[in-house]
RNA sequence: GGGCGGUUGGCUCAGCGGUAGAGCGCUGCCUUCACACGGCAGAGGUCACUGGUUCGAUCCCAGUACCGCCCACCA
């Protein structure tokens, strides 16, 4: 009987409380590192649902597992999850209505429920991140549910979270370090800034989205020149901050005006008109306003000229105040450029950048025609890949990973490592090559790895940025928020002569890097540590090579020269039918929940199974219905050879002998696919075998002389069906355990059996026998196909010419042929000529059919 | 704008220097002896386009056109 759904999923519990109770997938720490396959294991993000995509990549780095486990490696394969970081923080916001206010004090007694709605409530540093573990600790929940049911064999003995003690002391000691080596560093800098979720952002989450500007036209003037000169800038409101003019040194236009000085309009500030190389005649008036700070370019531009920043914007993306007359602002009008700037002081950009083309326009600044509206640009924009609003340049103090110094040797890095499939090697050194600047890795938010750092205050009470005062190895992993520095008291905080410490956290980045390195001990359990250091794989997704991939390689360059693993399979993130990006605001992302309910676990694994590594897979119902096919076809075909019991013995028979022969090739070409990292054409191989070969010919051929008890068909039935299951396991890991304990009620799991070798099947034989009969039978059964009659109808009489040496493997089999196909009479004549075979068939009359 | 992929039957995709393949879909046929979640037979492609290399190209090279992804200093 077919089995119904409720049965596959009660299958697929038994099964699970097996592997579980036999520890099937249990690391063994007393292997050494030659014999160990270990996997760096991707932590998900803790942000809510998975998705789809997550059970095709997690899928496809099981499969290999499955492979290496059978070839009789001591697996590592641990599971993490990535709970610090903006998603929680966020998910946190949205499940409670919260938000985190630093200056208020713990409340001991907070209760909030999940999903509570109203007013968003302030609550303290303490309580936020109280409620972050709670929602991390759920996700956490859902998500091993949804990785066992579709069977990770993940040894769940070995899980850490990006946020426990455990990664904080590693990330906090490993940062430490880097800071003693001149590795990591704090700058004062223009840094990119979100003024939404107030942090800086480094330029690995950073996307360019297209936005549409407004091209004003400014009229600033300039020495010794009655019209002045015209500047469109689509950002009127960074006037205030315009340090210098520049435009293209070949540009004959503005070639005079080098070297003299323009005058902002409303703010009177003389600035320089430069050359430089960056300014393109085409873009607008061809010449632009530096100012600090519209763009990287800008900062550029600022660095070289080494001048102090006119800062303009504020953290909250709010035009801050100006000393218009004193130190850097330099204004040939204080009045006016107070009054100016006093209007714009307070408001956002966008506000600002109204206003000031009104003032513009009053003032008689702007140079727009009148009679038509300003030209409209769309250019991209910079956005926290995460955020809503554009990006600005703040100036703060942030810590560097310095790796700008590094291009060359992390290229190098990475070239030590093989991509599957190969051509993400390039994605990576494309990556590396464009980095333009260094990894900005601290945060300024609340659920995090803290760094680990405070700094000395002087006796006048600032705050000395230089002096810093770091922990003792075993004091961490620390909160510099709410302990002191080794030395100090925690009265000293914020005191003159005491400390202060760092308030943000590391980057989500700076500790996901280490995920090769946490599970393993490292660095107080040498032994341990050398058993699994470096990894083997690193499965990931190609868009976050420039994160993961990246942060990654460079952590371990830093640390210790070393490259973090051998291997880095990279998938793709799954398609919706009509192959888009799948997503929960467009609403076709598709819940995996639904997928395993319908086809279950083992259909969805096929699923994934025929999606290459690396491309981008479309949701198929029709690939999870022919996984679900193959099941059933699996099931059927071993009930049948179940039925015959168990024979050992070698095969005698010369069809048999080329199944067996056959089945050896199969293995052999299904190993060196898995060799490749070919996971799609293991499968296709061994299920076209097991279809063809196995099922629609040799079992029809076959059939007769297992039912009279041969014991090299019934032999050979066991192997081959033993084969199947073992070969199967990896993709099918439910139903091949069903079977393979139908097989023998006693054994031990499937997926601890040694995976088919070429050397078990060497008593086979693949002489043609087997292409000669199915030949044969295929012109039978279009004989009989066309007369449109059933199988049964018996062959009257049934002709073969050909040369005597197929005529002779056919005749080996011929008895199969006969007793299949219900042959009455034949006649074989050897022709001489090797011209394949002739095949005559006369039907016999059909049986009437009551 | 740069880089990397892709373009093969209605759909999803293999293949790869020598007369085009699979699954699904489609047409016809075959049922109780493993399986109709099955079997058999069949229809259906100038392998995006243009040049080149070659005895011969879907496959190699160059270019073009679309599609996708990644990246790129927002005037």
């Amino acid at each position: 009987m077919p089995k119904q759904a409720d049965d596959v999923k009660e299958i697929e519990k038994r099964w699970r409380a097996f592997w579980e109770e036999q520890g099937t997938y249990r690391y063994d720490p007393n292997r050494g590192r030659d014999e160990t396959f270990v996997v760096d294991t991707p932590p998900p993000t803790a942000s809510g649902a998975l998705h789809i995509g997550h059970v095709c990549s997690y899928t496809h780095t099981d499969l290999v597992v499955r492979y290496k486990r059978m070839r009789g490696f001591n697996i590592f394969y641990p599971m993490g999850w990535d709970d610090n970081g903006l998603p929680t923080e966020r998910r946190v916001q949205n499940v409670f209505s919260v938000r985190c206010d630093p200056s208020l004090p713990y409340d001991p007694d907070l209760k909030l429920e999940f999903g509570r709605e109203g007013d968003v409530l302030p609550i303290s540093r303490s309580n936020f991140i109280e409620l972050c573990d709670v929602v991390v600790t759920e996700d956490e929940k859902q998500f091993k549910d949804m990785f066992q049911r579709v069977a990770l064999s993940v040894d769940w003995t070995h899980t850490y979270a990006t946020i426990d003690r455990r990664s904080r002391y590693v990330s906090q000691w490993s940062f430490l370090k880097l800071i003693h080596k001149g590795e990591a560093v704090l700058r004062e800098a223009p840094t990119m800034w979100d003024v939404d979720f107030q942090t800086a952002v480094a330029q690995a989450e950073v996307e360019d989205r297209d936005r549409e500007g407004t091209y004003h036209r400014i009229r600033f003037s300039v020495e010794d020149t009655d019209d002045g000169v015209v500047i469109a800038t689509t950002r009127p409101e960074l006037l205030p901050a315009c340090i210098a003019v520049v435009a293209h040194p070949d540009d004959s236009r503005y070639r005079e005006l080098i070297g003299k000085t323009a005058i902002t309009p409303l703010f009177g500030a003389p600035v320089p008109i430069m050359a430089d190389e960056s300014a393109d005649p085409e873009k607008g008036t061809g010449i632009l306003m530096v100012c600090t700070f519209g763009d990287a370019a800008d900062v550029e531009k600022w660095r070289e000229m080494g001048v102090p920043a006119r800062e303009v914007i504020g953290r909250n993306g709010r035009i801050l105040p100006a000393a218009w007359g004193s130190d850097h602002w330099e204004t040939i009008d204080g009045e006016m450029a107070r009054r100016h700037h006093d209007k714009i002081t307070g408001l956002s950009v966008n506000q600002a950048r109204k206003l000031i083309v009104e003032l513009l326009a009053e003032a008689g600044a702007l140079a727009d025609d009148p009679d038509s509206s300003p030209e409209k640009v769309v250019r991209p924009v910079k956005f926290f890949e995460k955020g809503d609003r554009p990006l600005e340049f703040v100036v703060s103090r942030q810590w560097f990973i310095k790796v700008m110094d590094k291009k060359r040797e992390l290229i190098e890095q990475g070239r030590k490592i093989q991509w599957h499939p190969e051509m993400f090697r390039k994605r990576y050194e494309d990556w590396v090559e464009g980095l333009n600047q260094d990894w900005g890795a601290s945060r300024q938010r609340y659920f995090g790895v803290p760094i680990p750092v405070w700094y000395a205050i002087d006796g006048d009470g600032n705050v000395d940025h230089d002096t810093l005062l770091l922990p003792q190895k075993d004091d961490l992993p620390v909160d510099p928020s709410e302990q002191p520095p080794p030395g100090y008291e925690e009265s000293q905080r914020g005191q003159p002569g005491g400390f202060a410490g760092d308030p943000d956290v590391f980057d989500t980045w700076a500790t996901s890097s280490l995920t090769p390195v946490i599970p393993t001990g490292w660095p107080d359990d040498e032994k341990t540590f050398r058993n699994l250091y470096p990894n083997d794989l690193r499965p990931q997704a190609h868009e976050i090579i420039r994160t993961w991939a990246f942060t990654t390689i460079t952590r371990s360059y830093l640390e210790d020269g070393s490259v973090p693993w051998h291997h880095a399979a990279i998938s793709g993130f799954v398609l919706d039918p009509d192959r888009k990006k799948m997503s929960k605001s467009k609403g076709n992302a598709v819940l995996p929940t639904d997928v395993l309910d319908e086809y279950g676990s083992d259909a969805v694994r096929y699923w994934a199974g025929s999606a290459r590594l690396g491309v981008d897979p479309a949701i198929d119902h029709n690939v999870y219905r022919e996984g679900k096919r193959l099941i059933t076809k699996i099931r059927n075909a071993a009930r049948f050879v179940n039925g015959f019991g168990s024979v050992e013995g070698a095969p005698t028979n010369p069809l048999d002998r080329a199944l067996i022969g056959r089945l050896q090739q199969t293995v052999d070409k299904v190993t060196t696919h898995w060799e490749s990292w070919d996971h799609t054409a293991a499968l296709e191989t061994a299920e076209s075998w097991f279809w063809s070969d196995f099922c629609d010919n040799y079992l029809e051929l076959a059939k007769t002389r297992a039912y009279a008890g041969e014991a090299s068909a019934i032999s050979t039935l066991g192997r081959g069906l033993d084969a199947i299951v073992r070969m199967f396991a990896p993709f099918l890991p439910y139903v091949t355990e069903e079977v393979w304990h139908s097989i023998d009620p006693e054994a031990s799991s499937v997926h601890l059996a040694p995976w088919p070798s070429a050397q078990e099947f060497s008593d086979g034989l693949d002489d043609g026998s087997f292409d000669v009969a199915v030949e044969v039978m295929t012109h039978i059964r279009k004989a009989k196909s066309e007369a449109k009659v059933s199988l049964k109808v018996p062959v009257e009489q049934l002709t073969v010419s050909g040369d005597k040496r197929r005529l002779d493997l056919l005749e080996s089999v011929m008895d199969d042929i006969v007793t299949t196909a219900n042959v009455r009479n034949r006649e074989l004549t050897p022709t001489g000529s090797d011209d394949g075979l002739v095949v005559g068939v006369v039907l016999g009359e059909a049986e009437k059919k009551q």
